[in-house]
DNA sequence: TTCATTTTCGACAAAATCGAAAGAAATAAG
DNA sequence: CTTATTTCTTTCGATTTTGTCGAAAATGAA
């Protein structure tokens, strides 16, 4: 079990892609976390991002070949592989193992 | 609202110094993540997040006067800030909601 | 002094981040 | 019907922040 680590940003460009379901693609993913998230964040970053995460074998993709009403170049959809969904899946029973773990008096109420 | 980015191993330290409540030091929190992350880490890779998480606020420190049974060096004790309880807090309820928000269908069962 | 324990130092790799450039389709101009 | 313009999106190159380590330096006890 080794290289399944992944990073903060990483982690929410996957389940914005997750939530889009069937259209997610560099834009979209940009305004679920820009509105999910209450962060700013550009366009660059959100490809650089999904790029990365196909590379390693996080994402799938394709390209969109559907008529669009308007201008434009054609969007690059990506969808949640099986690794990729497995990598989420423990990085949120791990946290969740760990919030579990902390003692009541370790928080104080604000 | 800027700045209150946190990466993902710099949360997980900061979990465990939650679970270890008066006791996290260095070598403590090297161990917790070893053993509840199974993963691999370095002391000094712990050092260098804690010391960061410090500068950023997100944590306090001060330095154990206890004796010690055994040779070595004094602790440097560590205890998570309210900013730093707020910040973890934070991202826990986010990507919580994001779960959430994930269709069904987008997850394959495996 | 030597041993055991812990922190500090420098260096480097990986992730996050952006601005600007380039690709491609629709449509407005001539 | 060509070409220019507009619009939507992706690709490139560069920089900052995080993540990671090995080795060196403290420091208290034996």
């Amino acid at each position: 079990m080794k290289g399944t680590n992944i990073g903060e940003l990483e982690e929410l460009v996957m389940l914005s892609v997750a939530i889009l379901f069937d259209d997610a693609y560099g834009v979209a993913v940009q305004r679920e976390i820009e509105s999910r998230c209450n962060r700013k964040i550009t366009i660059s970053t959100v490809h650089s991002v999904l790029s990365r995460l196909e590379d390693k074998g996080f994402m799938n993709s394709r390209y969109d070949g559907a008529t669009p009403e308007r201008g434009g170049r054609r969007k690059h959809l990506f969808t949640i592989s099986i690794a990729g969904q497995k990598v989420l899946e423990e990085a949120r029973l791990q946290r969740n193992s760990m919030w579990a773990a902390i003692p009541k008096m370790a928080l104080s109420k604000s």
